[in-house]
DNA sequence: ACGAGCGCCTGTCGGC
DNA sequence: TGCCGACAGGCGCTCG
């Protein structure tokens, strides 16, 4: 589900008091219930739920998908997979069916982790080093350039496709996001790192950044039932698009599978050479 | 290093 | 209407 432009979204509503409460920034938590014990990741559920109340939110930051809460004394890590969301609602409303963590907040409001399909993941520990420093550059930062990305690329001998989804390699892509960098950079997703050229690999994370910049511009995408509200599914270029015609030269769009995920490219406007 | 296969889960959709 | 398979924005694991 969520990939950069979505966490970055929910990060954004959430710090400025649009997600249907007020801003988290400042408000306390005043308890918690672990509702599908598999959801805290460390420590036990006990001890989160312990631990974590009483604590004061400061800010939130989001490093590749995951969203990182600020707390007092701890980081509180989420990492939302494929179908979880955070919502706000009013204390006196009952939780959501879905919700399989909540925090009681200062405000008289609810935080809810919702997650229809319990993948999501949450971890409240004093240091996030060891599962943040593992991943790849930011792919917005400024400091990584092309040089940086063409390095990266170089010793590589896999397919872009699965490259650009490896979170150590470049946090924040997922499989929407990878394909329309990819068809917009005119590369082929089974095409190998290290056969582009320094003009490729440019024009490739010129693609990357478009892409999400459009998907941050857009709220997100929402393609279901999760995250209604964003615009990007509107300009998907291949995503989804199977059998119909390319915008550029109206070729079918086609779908292979790669690495086990749906891949949706223009057989024309993304030839495999080399 | 790399890829394939599988597990984790619930929900939706299309075909019969 | 009901059933059944395919599919879904992610990622960790094992095994070649």
């Amino acid at each position: 589900m969520p990939e950069l432009p979505e966490v970055e979204t929910i990060r954004r509503l959430l710090a400025e008091g649009r997600r249907g409460g007020p801003p988290l920034p400042g408000q306390r938590i005043t308890g918690a219930q672990v509702l599908w014990e598999r959801t805290v990741a460390e420590p036990d559920a006990a001890l989160f739920v312990a631990r974590v109340t009483g604590q004061e939110i400061l800010s939130l930051g989001r490093r590749g998908k995951y969203l990182r809460l600020n707390l007092s004394r701890d980081v509180l890590l989420i990492h939302l997979r494929m179908s979880g969301d955070l919502w706000l609602e009013p204390l006196e409303e009952p939780p959501h069916r879905h919700h399989r963590v909540i925090f009681d907040l200062s405000s008289g409001y609810r935080l809810g982790f919702n997650n229809a399909r319990k993948f999501g993941r949450l971890w409240l520990v004093e240091d996030p080093a060891p599962w943040l420093d593992k991943l790849g550059p930011e792919p917005l930062d400024e400091a990584f350039t092309v040089t940086d990305f063409y390095a990266r690329l170089h010793p590589r001998r896999r397919r872009l496709k699965p490259l650009l989804l490896d979170q150590t390699f470049l946090a924040g892509l997922g499989n929407i996001y990878t394909d329309e960098a990819l068809h917009r950079a005119h590369l082929h997703p089974l095409r190998i790192a290290n056969t582009l050229t320094v003009q490729e690999a440019a024009a490739l994370l010129d693609s990357i950044r478009f892409v999400l910049r459009e998907g941050l511009r857009q709220n997100g995408a929402s393609i279901d039932w999760v995250y209604r509200g964003g615009g990007f599914q509107n300009t998907f270029q291949v995503y989804q698009r199977t059998g119909q015609p390319c915008h550029t030269c109206g070729t079918p769009i086609r779908r292979i599978i790669v690495g086990q995920r749906s891949t949706h490219f223009c057989p024309r406007c993304q030839p495999l050479r080399e």
